[in-house]
DNA sequence: GGAGTGTATCACATGTTATGATACACCCAT
DNA sequence: ATGGGTGTATCATAACATGTGATACACTCC
């Protein structure tokens, strides 16, 4: 799927992955990054629905799912709003990073790899990326 | 859901995921850890079946991917067994954790962590894992 | 030939994901 | 107060993945 646009936020969709799901991870990523700033005033449901050809459903869903987090907060009738609080964020933020961290050692783990032999094949991995 | 013996196999299975692929994965981590030998005959779907209490078409799922993914060699009419070939394992299993290094590289890239930012945060895990 | 293998193919049920549609509840500006 | 823009709730529907249960077939070895 192309890349949408609305507002000044860009959205890559594709099917790999659940559509809500999608929409929850690439507003984690730019709100924890700072490119949205907090107590920002996010699209509609139907405004975003429209513009990534999807239903208000699917994205409603995705909304439900980032107030649970925290790291949103709706006004009924005026909108949803990335939460003003920078703990609340970076208390996301760690919780998440935590979560990965622990289920990638569970997996590798499971691998047979351990210390050393980890640290070794994410340096291969960077340089591979940034050369 | 209980441990299952099955032979000298433990078998852990829960509902969090999609059964075939949890008995892929058991395999995968019991012969990277060298806990099967290579060559070794794993039991027959019929048999994996009713020691996990679970369909025989559910086994045969898991079993299709594993040859698929070169894990084991399926002879019909004799069995299923690990693949004789260490240097298939070893492919496999550096496959895999090339997949895992990437996904959570991604991910930590996302949250806004790079560098000796992931290095700390495995190293705080790894602390409180094994103290 | 029979017992034990893997394989294939049904029908069926359930849960998740997504669509499409409709209605309601709330807030704010006019 | 009314209207437009919000979030919310609920329904019917569909597609897909996962799992069950059953049956039949093909192959290998004793």
């Amino acid at each position: 799927m192309e890349e949408r646009r609305v507002g000044s936020l860009r959205f890559r969709i594709d099917f790999s992955q659940p559509i809500y799901e999608q929409i929850v991870q690439q507003f984690q990523s730019s709100v924890v990054k700072g490119e949205i700033e907090r107590g920002t005033k996010i699209p509609s449901v139907r405004e975003l629905a429209q513009a990534l050809h999807v239903t208000p459903n699917t994205v409603m869903h995705a909304y439900q799912e980032m107030e649970r987090s925290g790291l949103t907060e709706t006004r009924r009738g005026q909108g949803t709003f990335i939460t003003s609080s920078q703990e609340q964020i970076e208390q996301l933020r760690s919780k998440l990073a935590a979560v990965a961290v622990r289920e990638f050692l569970q997996k590798m783990n499971d691998l047979g790899y351990s210390g050393q032999a980890i640290f070794r094949l994410i340096q291969d991995e960077e340089r591979d990326e940034t050369p």
